[in-house]
DNA sequence: TTGATTGTTCAGTTCGGACTGAACGAGGTG
DNA sequence: CACCTCGTTCAGTCCGAACTGAACAATCAA
């Protein structure tokens, strides 16, 4: 088990990636579980994970499911060895893409069911609110076509 | 005063708007005081937002000071009128935008601090961090030129 | 069977940000 | 001056998410 305790410049890359991370919505452990996995050459253990971070088992547990069912991190196995092991997914940047994409794609709707609301007397208002709908629009389109050229380049 | 209750599609809007603002780190308030706005047709007095969000003054004041800070929304004045008029900034989408660059930014100088920390035996670490970086950065760029795409095409 | 090991779930606590009431400051008006 | 109006700030409360300990599966081994 690669455990070990992590050295100052990596316990401080964990815990800013678990600030910002509560930023993003998402539970300070969770974040910090997502920091060491980036640091980590091999998968870890939920054991360890709980103790490399010093919290309690039962944290580790429920944020690497969180992040599992999120696509942000894997599960994986060894033979003759009963315990997961985690990992940063592969593809877990295009999964932070993927979100980015259907919070946008709500407030698209959002905005679309509220615009027959509004009278149209409320020339501004429903000007900006039109806008707001082609704004999102558009990024949401950039956004698959920059995920496009990407994998086109990456390889 | 452009007061008046809301109807009941405006007040679900509003409320969507305040937890999805939520999910991105602001005060709940804060996203209704957005939503409020977007839907007004006219510029809104503090006494105006607090009473039809049925909020205290003190928490308009301080999400607007808020909201006035980071540039999603503009204090304008009437002439021979003491206070306060609240709209939309006008570039408030460019404001969220540059919100999410700045995070990006931020993101990819934690990586590249924490590279050189990387033990080279670590290669799947390196490489990790090292597509992470490169990943970040290409989204940094395409977000500017979407950006100037979209500002071009909108006049 | 008993006893480890691994992981999940749940009840309860803790902690911090959001929100409010109230006091205050700064201007204006009579 | 006294008395408004408008807005900010601050101390304190409240509420909910995060976290933990402990109990509980489930699985394997002896």
């Amino acid at each position: 088990m690669e455990t070990g305790d992590l050295r100052s410049a990596e316990v401080e890359f964990v815990e800013r990636i678990g600030l910002m991370s509560e930023e993003d919505g998402l539970p300070r452990i969770a974040g910090r579980i997502m920091g060491l996995l980036m640091l980590s050459e091999e998968p870890r253990t939920l054991d360890d994970l709980a103790e490399t971070l010093q919290v309690s088992k039962a944290s580790a547990s429920t944020n690497t499911r969180l992040l599992d069912r999120i696509g942000m991190v894997d599960r994986t196995s060894r033979p003759g060895d009963r315990r997961a092991y985690y990992r940063i997914a592969p593809d877990a940047l295009e999964r932070s893409l993927e979100r980015m994409r259907r919070r946008t794609q709500e407030l698209v709707e959002l905005v679309e069911e509220v615009l027959p609301e509004v009278p149209s007397e409320s020339a501004r208002a429903r000007g900006r609110l039109t806008t707001m709908v082609r704004w999102h629009r558009f990024v949401l389109q950039e956004l698959t076509s920059l995920q496009e050229r990407w994998e086109d380049d990456d390889e």
